[in-house]
DNA sequence: GAGACGGTTGCAATCGTTTCCAAGAACGTT
DNA sequence: AACGTTCTTGGAAACGATTGCAACCGTCTC
């Protein structure tokens, strides 16, 4: 396998009999005549010449790169983030890198502070724990950064966020619709950013709706699993009892399932299940997971939209965008059977596609629709 | 937010007092005196000085990024891989590139051929198709290539692949263990690598057990989702009464556990299920799906220590690597009431875990274990 | 004390492009 | 016929690092 080493741009214009300087305008479609054109085309297809993108780089100051930092680059929600994020990106013409920053915060530092090495023209980077700190390096970044996640308004970076609270209000009122009167919340670690604020869209719909929140119905997860979720949800039934759960996550959701049915608990006709994400997963599960989409893959869009932006014109004011929540009804959400008499009717339809985003949504949104 | 310029080695070395070779080799560790890596070190720091990896790319002839190209990013084999990828290569010092190059050849050969830009060191492609179009690009590529796919034994890549046909093997073996006599196959389109090879398995495993196949207990659903495989079972299933199924995927795999129950047959009472990939999806079905793991990790794991084995060493002899399957048994499997009454101990164990593959593989099969 | 030697240091070339600039050619206008 | 435009073209200087080479310094040895 004799790796054939690639010819330069200067044996091409050797062969072709011209300049350099020509060769480069001959291809790149600068003024050149047709004739001058026609010979470096055919001398470059003769050698087999590319361009050298690390070279080119160098002297134009763009490398045609654009990064992606994640913590885990098998978790679904980051996936179809990714999924989306490398469509527009690639459409662009630049090309995806990906980072797993893991777990830690200083790892995710160490990942922006990289980014000044200059190999890419931007980042889009979800951060798990938004620190001070990550706050700071990302100020100070050498190239245009966007956030996709919650972080403080007066801070001045491109972001794109989800409502997690919305989307537990929804859920919450749809389950309120459904005649459902005791709604627990199975919730995540508290001490992740989605998990605070997920616990602080439930306390405020609890509240809402009853004047007051029941403490005895939240329960937190030690992880976004299924196991811990199934765990989580015993511990609950053990001090509650429920007609519905509103799940931080589609996988507790599925855990918690796992727990109702071990109670010998039937989902929907005893306890209601919303899940969150609405991950693949939910269409998988049976019965199927009625779950609120955060638009992983619009959020996705909307960052990598955003940094393209900001690349094209780098003055430009900063800008937030919130991709708004919907929820996807499925079959695990289904009307108690009382209520299903007296009004049968229930709104199957999803909430109003809510988001108070512009143009460009739509075709994210549609992939993610029948997900 | 004003994207400050990042200073260069000559400023730096200007601020130390110095020569700009002087400080290069201060900061990468070469020849310097104590107090002259002191100086420039200062001076850096003060100024926030990092090497620009572009430049540094042109004048090494070395990128420090490495290319992975799969069809979709989405694919939870496609994830797993790409996990077990970035670990490796990161841990090396290298950068992941990913890139979807959809579903067309034509793309695929694109990408390979963009490659020759010199943006990436090396590159790990898994294509859907293996046309010779794509094997001659592969081969004459200007850096090195591995392939993660079953590519003809004469083609000299360095190549891992599955051994899916095994694993259809083991699942028949297991479901025969059981006591079940009625198999039938639940494949994906067979227009695709996959689809081919797990079907030819199948037939291999029926004639060896049964000294014939009959055809009717074979299906093919349109693509690998579990909605068509919901609908292949159900065309199975007006030809043919099975006590188990294989299936070519997790997917396909839930699908014909939805079909069984729509009929009111009980898994694994009255049929026995198999799936193959072994996706995080198998944990979460109820019952938990008996799954034939193909190694998607330790076959990101192993191409990735090939990839950069082959970047240390250009000459070396190029090599294969076959990753063995593993059967992970969970409930869809259970023996059938009638064997487990005369042969209560079903192997509930694993397979032996079964790679002939050498030392590394340790660490990602140990990731696989209890997915 | 002279020469040899090991270790630092700076100069300058280099990686493969792009692009500024000036020179030249071709052409039209007065 | 001379001049001004416009268009092409080649020379050469970047881009920001690394590195071969030669100069230099101090020390040690004979």
């Amino acid at each position: 396998m004799p790796q054939r080493s690639r010819p330069t741009l200067n044996e091409v214009a050797l062969a072709a009999g011209v300049s350099v300087a020509s060769a480069s305008r001959a291809l790149s479609g600068a003024s050149a005549s047709p004739e001058m054109v026609e010979r470096v085309r055919a001398a470059a297809a003769a050698l087999g010449y590319v361009a050298d993108a690390t070279a080119r780089s160098l002297k134009v100051r763009r490398t045609e790169q654009l990064a992606l930092a994640v913590a885990d680059l098998a978790n679904p929600v980051y996936v179809t983030m990714m999924r989306a994020i490398e469509g527009v990106v690639s459409a662009a013409g630049y090309r995806l890198v990906v980072t797993a920053t893991g777990t830690d915060a200083d790892n995710e530092i160490a990942t922006i502070r990289g980014m000044s090495r200059g190999y890419a023209d931007g980042l889009i980077i979800s951060p798990l724990r938004i620190t001070p700190a990550v706050i700071d390096e990302l100020l100070s970044a050498s190239v245009p950064v966007v956030v996709i996640g919650t972080i403080p308004q007066s801070v001045a970076l491109d972001n794109v966020r989800a409502n997690s609270m919305r989307g537990i209000r929804l859920a919450h009122a749809h389950l309120l619709a459904g005649g459902r009167a005791s709604i627990a919340f199975v919730n995540g670690p508290i001490n992740t950013t989605p998990g605070d604020a997920r616990l602080r869209g439930f306390r405020r719909a609890a509240d809402a709706a009853h004047g007051k929140v029941d403490e005895r119905a939240i329960v937190s997860a030690d992880d976004f699993t299924a196991d811990a979720g199934e765990k989580a949800t015993r511990v609950l039934l053990a001090r509650y009892t429920p007609d519905a759960l509103i799940c931080a996550n589609d996988l507790l959701a599925i855990g918690a399932m796992r727990a109702l049915r071990q109670e010998g608990k039937s989902v929907p006709a005893d306890v209601a299940v919303v899940g969150m994400d609405n991950t693949e997963l939910a269409d998988l599960t049976t019965p199927t997971l009625t779950s609120v989409c955060l638009g992983s893959a619009e959020r996705g869009m909307r960052a990598a939209t955003l940094l393209l932006d900001r690349i094209n014109e780098p003055d430009r004011a900063t800008s937030r965008v919130t991709v708004q929540p919907r929820l996807v009804v499925r079959d695990s959400s289904a009307a108690s059977a009382v209520t299903r008499a007296t009004a049968p009717a229930t709104t199957r339809a999803t909430a109003p596609a809510a988001t108070r985003t512009t143009a460009p949504a739509a075709q994210a949104a549609k992939s993610e629709r029948r997900r």
